[in-house]
RNA sequence: GUCCACGUAGCUCAGCUGGAUAGAGCAAUGGCCUUCUAAGCCAUCGGUCAGGGGUUCGAAUCCCUUCGUGGACGCCA
């Protein structure tokens, strides 16, 4: 894949290398394109930067450069230096057909990278209890999880998506007692709310289903057998739910690691004896402490209660324990806000095993608030009615809340208008992108019986033509940076750049021109690739390219 | 109280590994369909980048500080 930022890098490397005997390296050149026209093609501050570093003034470096700069082998026209020592360079058009021939050959691999020599990496995200409806924190976690899994394999990073679930704990007992509750109910026998049980729906439903299958045979039946029926039936029915919200979000996992089942197959226990071989743990009080404080944590954190039951930790412990023997290299949790304390002692925990840093990374999505009317809508468990991924879906539609959540950097708090999403759901940025789209097939259908001829890329001279090359260009920078960044949102910016050059295109110039075929052929191939592009950047968000609107 | 994140246009948010005049969408105002899809385009309006200091050729961006918002500070999960 020939880029023309690192082929300009490398161009200006070695006439640097050429002036003084620092050794630069590429990374330390930056290419930009300027936001005016006016400062050429792209741009460059390496006289600013290196001036004080090669003992002399901006300006005398850069015309140092622009006499040195070899032009022909980088296909560049001319060099200006602006301003306090900018170096901006004005491109010839072969660079520009290079780009179009590039994209259309590649089609759906635009922007691919070809695999990075890097380690594998695990990634876990939405990890919901299995106990009711995903809200709209999960459907953020989820959208921004998906989106950057799909941007690491876009970026050549082998990644393996994970799903965590939470079924072991009180919080499942709960929702076994949740569900007997329920159950009773349906015979008119009234029973006692669990303290914190859940009062959703689907509760309510799992009984009926349970009336169905058993009828009342488990009437006031409080055997060890009655309770694991109810809390198996209750955990399945949730978990099944779960994984189709999440599926018919676009949104699918490699791994479904049981908590339950990590105590079962006695993972928990060797994560514990592990731990205690390191020195790392402690007795106290009746309870097992792992030393967590003397790694940066605040505090010590309690493995194994004192009823000797264990806390959460231990567990999820034993989970990326797991998830290194399969081969994780580097792992990457997508956590909400309220799990903020708990980053320090995972990766504490990690670091006392392994012996190694930096193993995991934990990205903390914050919450979204919902508001109508211009009030935040308190989602109440009790209640039991808050609105939640599936809701918002069937309301705003699915391709409209992938984008949004995406367009948004997770570590930024978020209202979410649910008035603005749903009455003026036109008006959302995800149907000007599949607008784009939707006209360029169009175009593209109507020439389909036209005898093209070979791309003459020097008649796409219109400044509109050019900054739409420039920028599809750039998408396969934008894939490898978005990834290292992990930040969705600079793909939709690219989205909603994209396509407002090519709106912005549509307007001034007509693509078809009967009369003058090798003009609309070269306008055709520039259609096709950004039409590509277009589409490769809205799959790296799970959101669809529409042929037709 | 301690720790972390955030604070940018009327609203929701980009820009933050320092660069040229701070951007987008929505909202507001005025234009553009006999012409490839008007879910569009063009123009206008809108800012003390929370406040204050510092670092330097240059700060929304980095450092310090004050204020504000949210979250965390369990032998809950």
């Amino acid at each position: 894949m020939e880029i023309i930022e690192k082929k300009l890098k490398k161009a200006f490397l070695e006439v640097l290398n050429k002036i003084t005997s620092h050794e630069l390296q590429e990374n330390d050149i930056v290419i930009e394109i300027p936001k005016d026209n006016n400062n050429g093609d792209y741009a460059t501050n390496v006289a600013l930067k290196y001036s004080k570093l090669f003992n002399t003034k901006p300006q005398a470096l850069a015309l140092e450069i622009k006499e040195l700069f070899d032009y022909e082998k980088y296909d560049v026209d001319s060099i200006e230096i602006a301003g306090p020592g900018f170096i901006n360079l004005f491109l010839n058009k072969a660079n520009l057909a290079s780009t179009i021939n590039n994209i259309i050959n590649l089609k759906d691999d635009y922007g691919q990278w070809p695999l990075q020599d890097h380690p594998l990496i695990n990634v876990e995200y939405v990890s919901a209890n299995p106990t009711g409806d995903l809200h709209l924190g999960h459907a953020r976690q989820a959208s921004l999880g998906d989106s950057i899994t799909r941007l690491y394999k876009k970026a050549g990073f082998k990644v393996i998506r994970e799903y965590y679930i939470n079924d072991a704990g009180n919080q499942i007992d709960n929702l076994a007692k949740s569900t007997i509750v329920r159950y009773h109910e349906l015979f008119d026998i009234k029973m006692e709310m669990p303290e914190d049980g859940y009062y959703g729906q689907d509760i309510k439903d799992i009984a009926f289903l349970i009336k169905n299958l058993v009828n009342d045979q488990y009437l006031n039946d409080e055997s060890e057998e009655a309770y694991q029926y109810f809390k198996q039936t209750a955990l399945q029915f949730e978990l099944d739910k779960l994984k189709r919200d999440l599926k018919d979000f676009g949104v699918e996992f490699e791994i479904w690691t049981s908590e339950q089942a990590l105590y079962d197959e006695g993972k928990v226990d060797v994560a514990l004896e592990k731990l205690a071989l390191t020195n790392a743990t402690y007795q106290q009080d009746g309870a097992v402490w792992l030393k967590s404080s003397a790694y940066g944590d605040d505090k010590d954190r309690v493995l194994v209660k004192s009823d000797g039951t264990l806390t959460y930790l231990t567990p999820d412990i034993a989970n990326h324990m797991q998830k290194i023997d399969n081969g994780a290299e580097y792992m990457v949790n997508l956590w909400g806000a309220d799990h903020h304390g708990y980053i320090k002692r995972m990766q504490v925990a990690l670091e006392i095993f392994t012996g190694q840093k930096n193993l995991l990374d934990v990205d903390i999505v914050q919450m979204v608030r919902l508001i109508k009317d211009g009030e935040e809508v308190k989602m109440s468990k009790r209640s039991g009615n808050a609105i939640g991924l599936r809701e918002l879906c069937e309301e705003v539609g699915i391709d409209a809340v992938r984008y949004f959540f995406a367009s948004r950097a997770g570590s930024s708090h978020f209202d979410f208008d649910l008035g603005l999403a749903t009455s003026h759901s036109n008006d959302n940025p995800v149907y000007y992108a599949q607008y784009a789209h939707a006209r360029m097939c169009s175009i593209l259908e109507i020439a389909k019986e036209f005898n093209i001829e070979t791309l003459q890329a020097e008649l796409l001279d219109n400044q509109k033509e050019v900054n739409l090359i420039k920028h599809l260009n750039e998408f396969p920078n934008m894939v490898m940076d978005a990834a290292k960044l992990r930040a969705p949102h600079r793909v939709t910016n690219y989205i909603q750049k994209l396509a407002s050059l090519f709106h912005s295109y549509y307007n001034e110039c007509k693509v078809i021109d009967k009369e003058n075929m090798a003009l609309t052929s070269a306008r055709l191939y520039l259609l096709e690739a950004c039409k590509i592009t277009l589409a490769n950047a809205l799959a790296l968000i799970g959101v669809q390219a529409l042929e037709k609107m």
